[in-house]
DNA sequence: CCTCATCATCGAATCGATTCGAAAGGTAAA
DNA sequence: TTTACCTTTCGAATCGATTCGATGATGAGG
């Protein structure tokens, strides 16, 4: 029914093996024949079946993402993950294959087994990851978003959490600010134990501690009535607070909205720092304060190293990249006197 | 240097094609024989080759998701489609793969002429799509999420947006509002004359006035300052205003600020119903009052129409789905003597 | 004029599955 | 005992490409 390359090669009046070379470019051709056959090409509207392709080649251009579901429909920071892997992967010329696990982590094995993809990118990768311990007996081509834990020797690309963590700290100190709160991610995500976040909280109030600052922490999950609990919480527990670190997108509108509510003012009474994609930072009432995640960035990288596995080249087994704070207009210097309230 | 289903038949002792009629179950076969060819592919961790099967079956159990490109990667309604989309096709036992239109539609072309999908949906269908067209003249399993205009025969499922807009407007005026102003998408959305958005607009201002009641409408980006800009306009343009339609996920909570920036408290002053996901919807400062899209049920049934297209199934050429409202904190009985400012 | 490379092309084997037709074995009916 | 039929299994052809070895043509060097 489809057009075959047989077809072609009658078309143009060579052989089967003359057109394959005309594709593949393995093998010399003379100017004649290549204009014949790319005419007949074109005329037909070849294209070389996916499938009878992959079965000798053992490649089929086409990448997997995985997704754990744990996340589950209603993650909104994934959607430019998605976007910035698909549009990177047509760029080399992958097509992108989307998983995400089921029952355990059959989807996976599948499509690889089966030799349906020529390498994995896994996302959000945590600690004790069981689909590291798979991939890495797979012996395929893979990648790892975020930083696993275990041995299988997966290169890896995540951005550096405990300096985002950081740079929010010395944003605030050095604008004079020596009573802060940090709001972090949801509860269950420090119960798992999730390496950025624990980085990040970790760093963030080290470095405020060690600026002889006054700090606490609270995680939050991005419901409204949580995200009053967290804030009125941190006021409480730190007096006289001027200054606000939030490590969650969800939670960030409601945190600025709940200030406002208590009456107090974003930047004058209390300065605020986000970590966040950064145009989700514009997007704020206020354009907001944040360290950028370059998530995009990572992405491309993690496209692009598994393009080299592919490829057969040899990649860095670790790259992390730096994320970078933006001043916008929910920080300001500390109001004068220390506890302005 | 994979396994593949001879090693699977010498390790059973059986015939190549005994294992694969196990495997396809289209020939009876003893129960003794099956259990040794299903423990020997257990045993092995057998998958077949899946472009050596679909080189024969014609199928590859791939369907391809094509999302548009000029929505960008800055668009929050996606990632719900995505995730419907994905768990839909997994549940069928079908694999996703995503496309975007680089330049022109070369991505769908190849992947549908080359055999690498089955079936072909495309989301965000416009009026007078070049995607249709080129879709219609592949011969292929296709659906289309969204309302498409062209002759092309091909099955489509959307939601019914005028309803949305009316059920917004009635909602409205049963409280009692009488001056009501309308928030709508991008103006480039309604230049490049975007169906849903303009049903949902007309639908909405024509029920308004064929109540006596007054209305206006503005376009709206997303961005902080045009929406002060179109709320103020709406305030302005309708004295006395006490209800607002907004269906614009990104702008309703810069809707909602503005108001209180403004000192109009919802629902008191102001009742606020939106046309958005419902989660969205509950996410808000205060939980809002909306029309709900059926977005993820649009995405399931989108996938079930594709894979019984697939399986040689008739399916219905239109398939509309009704949106719900759901009332909750953001709407009002009008406050008594009409205009109450 | 006769080798010997080099270049362009072809034929045939091959990849890993599916699937048709036929063979082998067993059972029931005549 | 023979015939007919059903079940189970096998062998071989087939799908649409890639790729190796071989062949014929062309030109350069001796």
């Amino acid at each position: 029914m489809a057009v075959t390359i047989a077809d072609v090669a009658k078309h143009a009046g060579v052989s089967r093996s003359t057109v394959s070379y005309v594709l593949s470019g393995t093998r010399s051709i003379s100017a004649q024949t290549r204009q014949r056959v790319e005419a007949a090409i074109e005329e037909l509207q070849f294209r070389p079946h996916a499938g009878a392709r992959s079965i000798r080649s053992g490649r089929n251009g086409v990448i997997a993402m995985a997704l754990p579901m744990v996340y589950g429909p209603h993650n909104q920071v994934q959607m430019p993950y998605v976007w910035a892997t698909l549009t990177a992967a047509q760029d080399l010329g992958l097509k992108l294959l989307m998983l995400t696990d089921d029952d355990g982590e059959t989807a996976i094995r599948d499509t690889v087994v089966g030799s349906q993809v020529d390498g994995v990118m896994l996302m959000e990768v945590q600690r004790n990851d069981p689909r590291v311990a798979l991939l890495g007996s797979l012996k395929c081509p893979a990648v790892l978003v975020g930083t696993p834990d275990d041995s299988a020797r997966l290169p890896y690309v995540d951005f550096d959490a405990a300096l985002a963590g950081r740079l929010c700290a010395e944003h605030l100190l050095d604008l004079g600010h020596k009573r802060v709160g940090y709001v972090g991610q949801s509860p269950a995500t420090f119960r798992r134990d999730v390496a950025y976040a624990v980085h990040a909280r970790d760093a963030a109030l080290g470095t405020l501690r060690k600026a002889r600052a006054q700090a606490a922490w609270t995680p939050c999950d991005g419901q409204a009535a949580d995200v009053a609990r967290a804030v009125d919480g941190l006021l409480a527990k730190v007096h006289g607070l001027t200054g606000l670190i939030v490590y969650n997108e969800r939670a960030l509108p409601l945190v600025l909205d709940r200030l406002a509510g208590l009456g107090l003012r974003v930047p004058q009474d209390v300065s605020v720092v986000a970590v966040c994609p950064d145009d989700e930072a514009e997007r704020q009432p206020v354009p907001t304060t944040a360290v950028a995640l370059p998530v995009e960035e990572l992405a491309r990288t993690a496209v692009r190293l598994l393009a080299g596995q592919v490829n057969g080249e040899s990649v860095p087994s670790v790259t992390i990249l730096a994320p970078t704070l933006k001043v916008r207009d929910t920080t300001a210097p500390a109001p004068a006197g220390g506890s302005g309230r």
